[in-house]
DNA sequence: ATGAAAGCGCTAACAT
DNA sequence: ATGTTAGCGCTTTCAT
């Protein structure tokens, strides 16, 4: 029954409870040997600083606030993972929001959780890390903020981020080193801008190949399953299908299998097939698929670092961090078959 | 700018600051005149009681702790949100806290929850909920909580539950009513019990239908995919294998999927499998799985219902409540090849 | 039905 | 390097 508080330290460390908080809270011009006994008090005592006395007198809540829209549920709790490991050994708790990019309640329940938790600094995760009103009013309230994988505005406000173009650029070219010409591709949702970089990652491989991007092969998706069934409906039924099919994340590419597999098709042997997340779809799926595997825990552990360490400074510099993601190649590709057949 | 404090309210209602605390707070005795000039006041000027200061002085801390395992990422999302939904509108926050069943840890972080964080109530859901040492801790401090889906010691504490052992037997009479005799099963972890619930039922079906349990058709798993393949392979390669499999979770069945199909065998003429979950990936892979849909959303909500009732009467009735589970039909089963084949 | 006064346990500002 | 004194903004008694 810990019912210490902070006078009973003091006693039983011959020191004031003035002494005793700087130890606390590690502020230095405390003697080592006064350290020393202070902490032998509250170890003894076992002594926990009531948090509820600190925020109030401290004005902080001791809290973060993690903003997430919903890009998959493993995406988010890699996230959550992440961020609780560098934030609890220091003492902070994480407060998470659920938000919906179009949802108008967004912005109210941002203020909310501003005027209301008074959260000490706010992780936003994609995509809202793209959403500029919600920041604006975490800027606008002098709030501490972090982005996870912004993709636009990266210049006012700290982020770690990593490189979707760059990376669906290299699975492209993979696609087209096998020899495929005819890659489809299906995009993500409009509101999930990282998505949209894998698009021109995608386009920006073929232009490197020579290869002439045509619009037929494109389709437009929303991130969700059903939509990589769709597009490989519509794909697989052109007069001239292609012979690969890149879908702007696993989920949709998980679909593409599964219609591909339902329409009997062989894959790899007759449609190539490759995402981005490494998603676990990606590799439960038969075949597998090849993916890009995305360092969103360690991002999101970034994240909070800076944020921190922002809460310690009381600066808010930028503070770009790059976590470059790596192709995974799975069972899911292969040449196209001879034009010949 | 709310920087309104309740002295402010008090001021402009022409009141004392404990009248403005008891319409926040709910309170009767307040003349509804005179709380209808205070709630003008505290609209007039966008007053928030401080949370810090609230908690210091009424020693309640507003927060709900969740403690879960990782029975899924899906699965663990739903009750975050199930739980948020409830709790937020009563001014709660929510503090999650991933736990591992056999971490000894655990319970060390249980106490920390309690005695640093101060949190009002606990939510346990599985497989954490039958984690009988980490219960004791909170009964211990006189914390309140409330179980989800326990199966153990289902007498001391307030629980929702569900019913795995019913919807389990309903789900293996499915496939003995398509004519199967040779019903493989996939069995969980050990550490969730709900998962062993599911083969009480099997086996209670088999029963019931005069079938004969055989241990050679049952491979103990532990709920991840690769559980299910290797099962899968294990089963399968039997002199007489099984013309159906009956995994514990739809994880596990993913993985008898992607093996069976990688073996060659058409599904569900081949092989008839289901699953238990009606996780995502139940519905993503092909062919899809026939499972049981639980009701894991509402369960948390009613959970969270039940806590802060307890909290707001201070009192801690068991308090059970059934949220049944349904079975769902997909393309995964059909009728057992006649034997003549 | 309403109010006055006394803390809750800590940090901040200013001593010393 | 350490201590003193005021609060932080609310909820609790206990009056009235």
């Amino acid at each position: 029954m810990s019912k210490a508080i902070i006078d009973d330290v003091a006693a039983r460390a011959g020191v004031s409870i003035k002494t005793v908080s700087r130890v606390v809270n590690r502020e230095r011009n405390v003697r080592p040997q006064t350290r020393a006994r202070v902490e032998a008090a509250i170890a003894e005592l076992n002594y926990r600083p009531r948090l509820s006395a600190r925020s109030l007198a401290g004005n902080r809540s001791f809290m973060l606030g993690l903003i997430y829209g919903k890009p998959g549920a493993h995406y988010v709790l890699d996230i959550q993972e992440g961020i609780l490991e560098i934030c609890r050994p220091h003492g902070y708790e994480l407060v998470i929001h659920p938000g919906e990019f179009r949802d108008g309640d967004l912005v109210n329940e941002v203020s909310e959780l501003i005027l209301d938790r008074r959260i000490d600094g706010v992780l936003l995760s994609p995509p809202i890390s793209d959403h500029m009103e919600a920041i604006g009013l975490l800027v606008e309230a002098g709030i501490p903020l972090v982005r996870i994988a912004p993709t636009i505005d990266k210049t006012a406000h700290p982020f770690v981020e990593t490189n979707d173009l760059e990376a669906s650029f290299e699975l492209a070219e993979v696609l087209i080193g096998l020899g495929h010409r005819r890659i489809g591709f299906i995009t993500g949702h409009p509101d999930h801008r990282a998505v949209g970089l894998r698009f021109e990652g995608y386009r920006k491989a073929l232009r490197a190949h020579g290869i002439a991007f045509q619009g037929e092969l494109v389709t437009l998706g929303d991130n969700r399953f059903h939509a990589g069934e769709e597009g490989a409906r519509q794909l697989l039924s052109l007069p001239s299908p292609p012979t690969a099919i890149f879908a702007a994340n696993d989920e949709m590419a998980g679909g593409v299998i599964k219609t591909a597999l339902a329409m009997g098709l062989r894959i790899p042997e007759q449609l190539s097939v490759v995402g981005f997340d490494d998603a676990p779809i990606s590799r439960q799926v038969w075949p597998s698929i090849s993916t890009i595997q995305q360092p969103i825990r360690e991002m999101a552990k970034t994240a909070t670092q800076i944020l921190l360490e922002q809460l310690r400074a009381g600066e808010a510099e930028p503070h770009p961090s790059m976590h470059p993601a790596r192709v995974i190649l799975r069972e899911s590709i292969a040449p196209p078959r001879t034009q010949t057949s």
